[in-house]
DNA sequence: AAATAACTAGGCATAATTGCCTAGTTGAAG
DNA sequence: CTTCAACTAGGCAATTATGCCTAGTTATTT
């Protein structure tokens, strides 16, 4: 068989460098390229073809995932395992979901690393043995309560606006000044958004948006 | 002179291995040990006593700030070489503090990392160049205004215990019966912490708190 | 012994929030 | 044309939150 041809993409050079070592003391491994975010990855993956890309989830420009959907939407037959030092669970669902073949942790040995990427090129998944608990877990509790914590409805464009406001301290009436709204509306808007979210105050409201990503503590200085 | 003695602490395996095989190809460098968290770290500095611990931010038990600030307090002439994924201000004026000989990040090149040790080990300092850069705006920002953002006068524990319910969600009232106390006295305190951190309502506290790491989203589920 | 800081609790007044209603307008979809 | 969702606004009542006071207790420090 060929030698398998690995594409490295992490933006830690020093990161991408020592793993570059360490599957070059392997000689049916080819380590074709590096790449120092997804841009690159994507550029380099149409380029050289690679077997397996070995990929981390927090890159610059384009992350992990979307290198990942990409990968399995051009080249289904191309592998992505996804190495990282983020143990979380929704990463996890999302990459398996946009068909990564393997979802390892840094923390593991070198040679547990090579042994998935042989592992993968026979066509195995593998997933980081604390990882694979959490999945586990995933799918009993989710059978469970099928509902109960996902039953977000989506919030429209201005109730993001006022959750947004919220987020930064501001009174009914002050986000009614800041959008020339009454304070009244305001006060309908966060009643709905209350129900939509499943909560009884701002306080509870503005941690879910946080929690959620609607809005970045960047965002509030 | 003597072949530098190097010990490594990083919780990801994967990288302390990729860092040996790189400073391993230096023959004046000697890597002594490798620790997965801080606890060992500390251990083998004692029966090692390495000249340069590179030193990871983020790591279990002990963290890389408590390591360097062991290290400086109980080996002065030991150096202190911090190698983090973290851009983050706060962390290095944490660690230069504690007395950091440098601060890099895993974006390095290899052979930056090389020079940085070698500069260090001749008593110099190193900092990352994204890195010098927010130093010195700190120094102009902090000698512009040296108050205002910074006037955190530090939270009492029970403050903190006050604040962390206040994030929950938790009404006064609430707060009281988890704490057995008053809604009254949580009164006191949440006035007290409003002073405090210059805010006016539990939702800017909430948010400053988070900002401030003092409460996790993930205590917040 | 005296001072200090932290924790506790209450009074009192004002302002803000929350819940549950109704209802008009607009624009898009059927 | 009708329907529907979203945005707007208000009435009304009950609850909470906030600000500014005082003050007792405890533990620590000086």
């Amino acid at each position: 068989m060929d030698r398998i041809k690995i594409l490295i993409a992490d933006d830690h050079a020093l990161m991408r460098d020592g793993i570059r070592r360490i599957l070059e003391r392997e000689s049916d491994f080819d380590v074709v390229a590096e790449a120092g975010d997804g841009e690159e990855a994507i550029a380099l993956i149409e380029s050289l073809k690679p077997d397996i890309a070995i990929v981390d989830i927090a890159m610059p420009k384009v992350d992990g995932i979307e290198v990942t959907k990409y990968v399995k939407a051009s080249h289904p037959g191309m592998a992505v395992l996804i190495l990282t030092a983020y143990d979380d669970d929704e990463f996890v669902f999302s990459l398996v979901e946009a068909g990564a073949a393997g979802y390892m942790l840094k923390s593991v040995e070198s040679q547990e690393l090579v042994k998935a990427i042989r592992a993968i090129r026979a066509g195995e998944s593998v997933l980081h043995p604390s990882i694979a608990r959490k999945v586990l877990n995933h799918f009993v509790t989710s059978s469970a309560k099928p509902k109960e914590h996902t039953p977000l409805e989506t919030l429209t464009e201005r109730e993001l606006d006022i959750l947004r406001l919220v987020t930064k301290g501001l009174s009914n009436k002050e986000i009614g000044d800041e959008l020339v709204l009454s304070d009244r509306t305001v006060h309908g808007h966060l009643g709905r958004i209350f129900g939509k979210l499943g909560v009884g105050s701002r306080t509870e409201a503005v941690v879910r948006a946080l929690k959620e990503g609607w809005v970045s503590l960047d965002d509030v200085p």
